[in-house]
DNA sequence: ATAATTTTCGGTATCGTTGCCGGCAAGGTT
DNA sequence: AACCTTGCCGGCAACGATACCGAAAATTAT
C-alpha cells in the first residue's frame, strides 16, 4: 500500500491507454460509457487519487495561498481562521508563516513561499520592516498580494484594515469626555502604519477639543508588554504625570496597568486607561479594561475574499482597499464618570 | 517578467544542452568550469530559480509538514512556533490548519493536506475525535506521523507531550499541602485523554494522601472557559461545596476565578485554585492563578525534531515517545500557608 | 454497398527537472 | 600506432497528468 495508484495503473489493468482513463475521470465527452464505468470502478477500487503536484505543474498553479504573520496573538490568530475558512471554502489550502516581528525571518518566509510556488499571498507585515523589496518581488512575478490588518503606503496592494484613526479618535475622544485632561498616548515603533493612524486619531480628537499637544505624553515603545510596562513607569516619575493612557494595543495597555499597579494609582479615579483590539484579557483584569474592538475574524475574510476576488481578476489590477469601522467598548478602566440611571 | 526563468531558457540561450544546465547548476562534476560560470551568470541575470513542483514530482517528496491543531490559542501558537523553527531549519515547510476542535473539519484538514502531499504530519487532536480512521489513513500511505501534546492510546506513533498525570499530581498535592480538604477538579470531555491523565495525577495524589475521591466533585466539561464558569456556579451550590479547585488548563481556571468572585468567595482563603498550561494570563488577574507549567515552545521543538528523526529512518518503524516533565508554579490563588521568610 | 459522419480511442507533446547511458574528443600509456 | 582512460556533453526517459490531433471503429446517410 506503499505507493498511491496513478491513471497509469489503472489504464495497465484495463489494457487501455492513459488517456482514455484521464479522460474517463474528468472531461464527460470523448469517451463510452462501459469504459467510464470500468475506469471509476478500478480507481475506487485501487484508491486512486490525482497527484496535485503533477497537476499543480501542468497548470502552473498550486491553490495555495501564502500568509505571512507577524506573530499567532489573538487578534492575528482570529484572523487567520477567517482567512483559513474562506479559503477552504474556495478550494485553496493556506500556507501560515510566523515572522515574529522580525524583518530578516520575513524575508525567509518569503523567499519559502515564493520557493513553494504559493498562488497569492496574503501578509500582514512585521513590526520591524521599513524596507519593502521582498514583497515587490512578488507582484513583480505578478502574483496577487493582497495585505491586511498591518497595512502601508509603502507597498501598493489591494488591503484590508479597520479604520485604525477612527479607532485613536474614539478612544482619545471618549477620554475627553471622561474628564481627563492630560492623555498619554503608548504608541508603537515610528514606522508602522498602525501604530501612526491610531496616534492620528488621537491628535485629531486632542485638536477637536482644543487640548494641546504634549510630546512628552507620547511615547514610541516595542510592540509588546514589557516595553509598554517601562514606558508606563517612567511617564508615571514625570512632574505633570498623566491622568489617562490610550495604548495602542491590549498587550501594552496591560503592561500599562501592571506599572499603574505598581504606582498605587487607581483606575478610573486616578488615571484612566484604553487599550485597542478587544482581546478576551481586557475584561479578565482588574478593573476590566476599556477597548477599540477589533472585528478579527471578519478581517480575515474580507483579506481572503478580496485575494480570491483578485486572483479571478488576473487582467485588470484592482487596488482595492477595504476599510471595516472599529467600535469602542467603555469598560471600567475609563470610566470616571458613573452613569446614574444605567439599565 | 512574468514567467519564471527556467532551465530550458538558459540551454536555449547558451547553446547547450538541458542536461548540461542542470548539472552546472547543481553537480560539481562533469562540466567544463567555463560553461558553469556561463551558465551560473546567466541564471543569476534571468534569476533563475529552480521549479520546485517539477522536483517533489521527480522527487516525490515536498518538503512540506502538515500540522493539524485544534485551535491556536497562546499554548498551542507556542508549539507551532517551535515546531516552525526546528522545521524551517531542516528545509521544511510548515502547512497549518486548525480543526476548531471540530471531529469533521479535522477530517477535511487531513483530506487538504494529504492531497497537497505533504511528507508527513505533526498532529494534536482535537478534543472532539473519537474516531481516528482518518489518521492511519496517514499510516497507510507510510507517511510519517507524529503526535503532540494531546495523545491518545488509540493512535500509535511516535509522540511528544509533556507528563500530564504527574502534572496533576503536582497541582493536586500542593493543593493538599495547603491544608484543603474538599478538592474539586474541571475535567475536561472523557475521551480526551490530556485530560483524563491529569486526572490521574489527580486521583493519585488523593490516594497518597488517603483523602476519599468524591465524584460529585469530579466535573466533566468543555474545554473552555464558558463551560467551566458554569460547572462551578454549579459546583459551589452544593451542600458541601469544595474548598479548592483544579482545573486542567488555565483558560478553565479562569471561568471558574470568575464564578468564585461572583460567589464573593475570596481565594485563597475560602478556596484555593490551581490551572494548568501557566498562560500569560494568569498573572494578569487577581489573584495570580498557580499554574502547572507547560514548556509549550519547547514541546514543539522536539516534536519537529523527533518529525525529521522519523523521516530520516523511513526503514525502522521507531515509535518513540518523548515526555518532558511540568512544574508546579505556585502562586496568589492557592497559597493559603503563608511563607515566613520570603526571600 | 459505399460514402459521410460521428463516436471513441491512442499517440504524442508538455509542464521543469534530474538520472542514466552512451558518444566523442583529448590526452596518456604501453 | 593501437589502446585505454578521462573529461565533457547531449539524448532519452521518467515523475503524473492533461490537451490536442489524428486515426480507427461504429454509426448513419445516400
Amino acid at each position: 500500500m506503499d505507493k498511491q495508484a496513478t491513471i497509469k495503473d489503472i489504464a495497465k489493468q484495463l489494457n487501455i491507454s492513459i488517456s482514455t482513463v484521464s479522460r474517463a475521470l474528468r472531461n464527460a465527452t470523448d469517451v463510452k460509457s462501459d469504459t467510464r464505468k470500468a475506469v471509476l470502478a478500478l480507481a475506487e477500487e485501487l484508491k486512486y487519487e490525482p497527484n496535485r503536484l503533477a497537476i499543480s505543474l501542468r497548470e502552473r498553479q498550486t491553490h495555495t495561498i501564502g500568509v505571512i504573520v507577524p506573530n499567532l496573538d489573538y487578534v492575528l490568530s482570529m484572523m487567520v481562521r477567517g482567512i483559513d475558512e474562506v479559503a477552504l471554502e474556495a478550494g485553496y489550502t493556506v500556507m501560515v508563516c510566523q515572522s515574529n516581528e522580525s524583518f530578516g525571518r520575513e524575508i525567509v518566509n518569503t523567499r519559502r513561499l515564493l520557493d513553494s510556488l504559493v498562488d497569492g499571498f496574503i501578509i500582514s507585515v512585521s513590526s520591524e520592516t521599513k524596507s519593502f523589496e521582498h514583497f515587490k518581488k512578488i507582484q513583480e512575478r505578478n502574483l496577487p498580494l493582497v495585505v491586511f490588518d498591518r497595512v502601508t503606503p509603502d507597498l501598493v496592494a489591494p488591503s484590508v484594515r479597520i479604520d485604525n484613526e477612527e479607532g485613536g479618535f474614539l478612544a482619545t475622544e471618549h477620554l475627553i469626555e471622561q474628564g481627563y485632561k492630560h492623555i498619554a498616548i503608548l504608541a508603537g515603533p515610528k514606522n508602522l502604519g498602525i501604530s501612526n493612524k491610531r496616534m492620528q486619531g488621537y491628535l485629531n480628537a486632542l485638536k477637536k477639543y482644543k487640548i494641546k499637544k504634549v510630546d512628552s505624553l507620547i511615547i514610541h515603545c516595542d510592540f509588546n508588554q514589557d516595553y509598554a510596562y517601562h514606558a508606563t513607569k517612567e511617564l508615571l516619575l514625570h512632574k505633570k504625570r498623566p491622568d489617562a493612557i490610550f495604548a495602542i494595543s491590549d498587550r501594552m495597555a496591560i503592561g500599562a496597568m501592571l506599572a499603574i499597579k505598581e504606582h498605587g494609582l487607581r483606575m478610573p479615579e486616578d488615571i484612566g486607561l484604553v487599550g485597542f483590539n478587544n482581546e478576551p484579557v481586557t475584561v479578565l483584569v482588574t478593573p476590566q479594561i476599556s477597548s477599540v474592538d477589533m472585528p478579527a475574524f471578519e478581517l480575515g475574510k474580507a483579506a481572503a475574499k478580496l485575494f480570491i476576488e483578485t486572483i479571478h481578476n488576473t487582467e485588470s489590477v484592482i487596488h482595492e482597499e477595504i476599510v471595516l469601522r472599529p467600535k469602542l467598548l467603555v469598560r471600567a478602566s475609563s470610566q470616571k464618570i458613573k452613569i446614574k440611571n444605567a439599565k
